[in-house]
DNA sequence: TTTCATGCAAAGGTTTTGCATACGC
DNA sequence: GCGTATGCAAAACCTTTGCATGAAA
């Protein structure tokens, strides 16, 4: 979908500068898309390969990435924050998580529609994202 | 619906002990039934008229209420995690969470049931509860 | 060259924990 | 009386901020 270019190029447009770190961070979620990391992931992840660089900039960057709707910023209820790549598909995709051994699952549906509709007409409450997440469990869990 | 003495009788059951603190913090949750309380929260209302007790108390018995399934806790992504009432209606009780002003109103609906079996069907997953919030702007916000 | 981004360290906010004491049962 | 719950203070944990330096445009 977007390439790392055409994130740069997003950047650049909205005036923010395209530093070695910013790269380096986009990257690690394009090599890590089927995962939700926490800033602590990402720094850890990156100091590997660049070990100067310093957590404060690491939560810096996920924020600025999330103001523009590169990342999504979701908080599962376990300690911090973890973030993903927006993508088109990010709308329609929910989370399962395990209440169990803490897996988080993927899901993907778009039934929200008319509920959004419905609750605008009922509320004047105007919708531009939604999260829904499901909690029980999984598969693994449920054959012990 | 659960009164007081009815939640007594709960904690009773699973051995859990009645106390003084424990019963001052779920009538502030009776009194506050529309509001969705942070542990700071909680500990200031309790402690105009109970000044001895301690925030760690607060945080112990939030902790437990929830596990039991007597207080629902959720995060907004603002600072700290929020407690309500489960009570019955809970499950089909989502958020409306402003992006303008920050408030957060409510919005009762079941459509997920179907969606819930979709997803066990596909996946496996064992639902048990799930959390729906929805961003955007309230009424008010899109007047200005 | 100007302005914004970075790294570091310190501070801030939220939550958890250890331990001696107090209290429900 | 036994064992859990409490209050306090300290620590742990996650995140933000101030400031001097460094790098992108």
């Amino acid at each position: 979908m977007d390439k790392l270019s055409d994130i740069c190029q997003k950047l650049h447009k909205l005036d923010y500068k395209v530093t070695p770190q910013r790269r380096v961070i986009l990257r690690t979620f394009m090599e890590h898309a089927t995962k939700h990391l926490s800033a602590e992931d990402v720094y850890n992840i990156v100091k590997q390969k660049h070990p100067d660089i310093g957590l404060a900039t690491v939560y810096r960057t996920l924020d600025l990435l999330s103001e523009i709707d590169i990342l999504h910023k979701i908080n599962f209820g376990d300690g911090p924050s973890r973030y993903e790549l927006c993508q088109h598909k990010s709308h329609h995709h929910h989370h399962m998580i395990c209440l169990q051994c803490g897996k988080v699952e993927e899901f993907d549906a778009d039934l929200l529609e008319s509920l959004e509709k419905q609750l605008t007409n009922k509320t004047g409450f105007q919708v531009v994202n939604h999260q829904l997440k499901f909690f029980g469990y999984c598969k693994k869990c449920l054959q012990k």
